[in-house]
DNA sequence: CACGCGTGGGG
DNA sequence: TCCCCAAGCGT
């Protein structure tokens, strides 16, 4: 019976978009069925703009910059304009900074090649840079409407309970892609790629699945089996190895107006293109660092600060700060720094990394 | 194709 | 505290 309704892609679809037009979110970027069947058209940029601040990032960390993007730059044409320095400085906090570099050559790509408008094929989506395949079918459906089938970590999550996927989620990708794409809606393409995130976000949860409100329950493979949590199968992950780096924060200015002195990071790897206080490498063997005195950009009154531990993506870094203050009239170290806000800090347009090595050294 | 690439929140 | 993770992309 669960398997004949597991193939039964018309009524899988049925139920989802009835759960969708009732449970589905309201966010700011997402036309709402009542609103898209009254003829109201999404504005790629907007979506495509959401979609690209939510790769690898929760709603609410998003919202908030997506709106102050909209705010800052309420046209590509706007964005394409804008000094690559101050989209890096509105991305600082997100994280993934590729993202941002990737962002701001997108939008001059769009305004001077394509007229200001995004394509609606998959080609042409794909050709820009930031848009792989998942956020191709993304745009394609939530800002065009135009069948598409999106496959982001949440479906990956909702096909493979459906189907109970044994295989690791690595090798399972084709048959998930085979499934979600017979699954999708032709008619509504929008709203189902749209609905089946949801239910990945809202329902069909890594953790603690709400099965008893899931439209697919009487489906799933995984719930009949009585372990959602089984799946997807990921795999087993390495240990995050420990660097150690040695920060150096120059204040200048009085309590409330203080700057710091910072520096461009190359623009390749990582926190490429941020701005950063000046440091040492960061290394895993703590004998390699260099001396303070070694490492510091000029010879000034060190201070020891607090520590600072951050975690990255795959390696975690415990920092030594060392603060001093400016001489008074003094540029700083070399010609290719600035002086940026210290307080607040939040002005500063730092990563969260170097953010913590200043508040650091301020406390 | 496995890996490099951030961050902050939740269990 | 620690571990997991969240709407991936580029190489």
């Amino acid at each position: 019976m669960t398997p004949a309704l597991r193939g039964d892609a018309p009524a899988l679809r049925a139920a989802l978009l009835e759960w969708y037009d009732r449970q589905g979110r309201t966010l700011p970027w997402r036309v709402r069925p009542e609103d898209r069947a009254r003829g109201v058209a999404p504005d790629p940029y907007a979506v495509w703009l959401s979609e690209i601040m939510l790769q690898q990032t929760t709603v609410p960390h998003a919202a908030p910059y997506w709106a102050r993007f909209l705010q800052l730059w309420p046209r590509i044409e706007d964005l394409a304009d804008a000094p690559r320095e101050d989209v890096m400085r509105e991305w600082a906090g997100l994280g993934y900074y590729a993202r941002a570099r990737n962002l701001h050559a997108c939008a001059q790509m769009v305004a001077s090649q394509l007229g200001g408008r995004f394509p609606s094929d998959l080609d042409g989506l794909r050709a820009l840079p930031g848009i792989g395949e998942y956020t191709a079918n993304a745009i394609r459906a939530a800002a065009f409407d135009l069948p598409a089938s999106v496959v982001d970590g949440n479906v990956e999550r909702v096909i493979t309970r459906l189907f109970a996927m044994e295989a690791p989620l690595s090798s399972a990708k084709p048959a998930i892609r085979k499934e979600a794409s017979r699954l999708a809606d032709p008619d509504r393409p929008g709203d189902y790629a749209q609905a089946i995130m949801d239910l990945g976000a809202t329902v069909c949860t890594p953790k603690n699945p709400s099965c008893g409100t899931c439209p697919w329950a009487r489906a799933c493979a995984a719930r009949a089996q009585g372990d959602p949590l089984r799946y997807p199968v990921k795999p087993v992950r390495k240990p995050k190895p420990v660097r150690h780096g040695l920060a150096f924060v120059i204040l200048r200015g009085g309590a409330g107006r203080r700057e710091v002195y910072v520096r461009p990071r190359p623009d390749k790897g990582l926190l490429g293109g941020m701005l950063e206080t000046p440091g040492s490498e960061w290394l895993e063997d703590v004998g390699a660092l260099p001396s303070r005195d070694a490492a510091a950009p000029a010879a000034l009154n060190w201070r020891k600060a607090s520590g600072v531990s951050h975690v990255f993506t795959h390696f975690a870094l415990e920092l030594t700060v060392y603060a001093a203050r400016a001489p008074k009239g003094w540029r700083g170290p070399d010609a290719h720094g600035r002086w940026v806000p210290a307080e607040p800090l939040s002005a500063s347009g730092l990563p969260s990394v170097m953010k913590k090595a200043v508040r650091a050294a301020l406390g």
